[in-house]
DNA sequence: ACAACCCCTGGAACTGGTTCCACACCCTAA
DNA sequence: TTAGGGTGTGGAACCAGTTCCAGGGGTTGT
């Protein structure tokens, strides 16, 4: 490997200055006590010399790598959905002269803490001061990240099999109101069979089915889960729900889906068969996805909004590394239902 | 802000394994000249401290971050096309102990090079190797990141207004010959009356047309450019095409569409219009987006493959950071037409 | 006139690694 | 027996910043 050109350092602009080291790095780090001459007279030898400080230097003796890693699980590609929450995450954090850190991580739920191979990132030290974790978070990845003593807040929503008693930092979305509000919504229009599509396995699907029976309850209406058998993906789940929908007594005449990707599924195939959304039946979806407006109809759906939680993951990282024993947290933002076309007043 | 606790350090471990300082660095580097028993030891001393390196320290010495940033300029969203392309770059980059930072951009075509507000990550040195650019990416631009000296990769096909002459190394894929094929795979279906649908003003459209445009010559067929005025966007450049392209005489059995999305705002236009897709009008994108799957039919289309343009692009970016002095190099990946469901056999 | 104080400033010491030189030690060959 | 070579090891010097302490010089108070 070539050399790399050495670059300026402090000393050669304290030279051409004709002034201390210690009076550059306080120019720097614009701590008062520097004359105002002086520091024209620096300022000046840095714009002459083109001076970049070395970043790395500073770190070693800050102890702060004013760096975090976005840290992406079990996704074999970085969805719309998390794209978003990490170009919120960086915009927040490139306002405040923080750094982010791309990195992807693929584990089995059922591999032992200590076997999880974290990404290089990780494995140096100093390199970052805090962990964004997105995608699906194992109780396993938690137990390993501890391990490194590495402060972290999680994006809530995916998170699997944690019981109550674990405490760490979080964020979330408000699944359970998000359908409640959406099914409200529908019961208000004058549905009153309504049933709800997906694979409440998933725990944010089950909050979401939740909020859709409390709907329903509270309406003394019957509620109804429609699940599909060995669906390839969340579109093909919709895809094989619709018939079973269709074939149901009396015929529903509104869907809550458990999220975009399913309603969009659902969708297509009521299409095919000839059942109109929404003259024949309404749709609402989950997630707000930017397929949904695309939809024809476009689809009415929850909204979340995804800038605003990788903003706030962020944000509570940053407390967290500033007040590393303050209690953990938990936020969960709200959500919005979005009125677009595929709801029918009956 | 709190004071970080001191981590273990490579003098505390010499001490605990009763070695010199040296011999822990040579450990840790793997290089060959320490005894078996002593290397043990040191190991042993290493595991039972739970000592990490720091890693800005080392990077001090070697005068290499081992880090690269991915930009993205003037998008305010990371689009699944460039998601992919990061991802692409992160696999790659993390196989070789390289970290990845994401950082975004927006700037004018207009704003002088000096004016032009970098992120955080580029006003630091030391900070990065190197930079891998993606989105839109004017003249402007390039002469700013060559103003303070950092190598960069970009990402060309969207490269606007740049001269032949301009020198950079660049990893692009093929337009011309991408429609090139696509075109003739609806010639060899019998297709005779073909238009192409996109505002070729951004060169990518045009280098897309041009490749139409040859298939079309070579068959002694007359080609059509369709435009729209005052699109919102692309869908709705495709949308508004639809009644231009059904309003010619005689009326074409296909279409090219310079990108997906295009073909999408086409298909959506089309079959509210009682036009189907293939049966009335064959039809083809391009990029291969998440979404082409989705359509009913399936959109047959021209595949990218994005992973590889960032694996493409972090592995010139490397070969240039080892040869600074190489000239510079464009590579050009090509591109494969995907046959799904809207093109029919005449 | 001298002490007390504040404002600036210089530079040694430090951070936590890497590099390199000196040297100890052992083995082999003359 | 001694020179020569290779291997393994210790630690000083270094990298490019920050921190902190010691002082210089001016101003004010007594």
């Amino acid at each position: 490997m070539e050399a790399v050109p050495r670059k300026t350092t402090i000393r050669e602009v304290a030279q051409a200055a004709s002034v201390g080291i210690g009076t550059i790095s306080r120019v720097l780090n614009s701590s008062s006590q520097v004359s105002r001459e002086t520091r024209a007279r620096v300022l000046e030898a840095i714009r002459r010399l083109g001076f970049r400080p070395n970043a790395q230097a500073r770190r070693i003796l800050k102890r702060r790598a004013e760096m975090v890693c976005f840290l992406l699980s079990n996704r074999d590609f970085l969805h719309p959905f998390h794209a978003r929450i990490l170009q919120g995450v960086e915009s927040y954090a490139s306002g405040l002269k923080q750094h982010v850190l791309f990195a992807a991580l693929h584990y089995s739920p059922r591999t032992p803490p200590d076997r999880i191979d974290l990404p290089p990132v990780l494995q140096e030290h100093g390199l970052i001061d805090g962990l964004i974790l997105a995608g699906t978070i194992y109780p396993n990845l938690l137990r390993r990240i501890e391990s490194i003593n590495m402060p972290f807040v999680a994006f809530s929503n995916n998170v699997v099999g944690m019981g109550d008693e674990e405490q760490f930092d979080q964020v979330g979305f408000d699944d359970f109101n998000g359908t409640l509000h959406a099914t409200r919504h529908l019961i208000g229009k004058g549905h009153r069979h309504i049933v709800f599509a997906a694979d409440v396995s998933y725990p944010w699907l089950r909050r979401r089915f939740e909020g859709y029976r409390q709907a329903m309850r509270e309406n003394k209406l019957k509620h109804a889960l429609i699940t599909s058998r060995n669906p390839q993906s969340f579109v093909d789940f919709g895809q094989k729900s619709a018939g079973r929908i269709l074939s149901r007594q009396p015929r529903p005449t509104a869907a809550v889906a458990g999220n975009d990707e399913i309603a969009y599924g659902l969708w297509r195939s009521l299409r095919r068969q000839g059942v109109k959304v929404p003259d024949d039946i309404s749709l609402v979806g989950f997630d707000d996805r930017e397929e949904a407006v695309l939809m024809d109809p476009p689809l009415s759906t929850v909204r979340v909004d995804k800038e605003e939680i990788g903003e706030t993951c962020m944000k509570m990282l940053l407390e967290r590394l500033h007040h590393p024993r303050m209690t953990f947290s938990q936020r969960i933002l709200p959500t919005e239902f979005v009125i677009r076309g595929t709801v029918r007043q009956l």
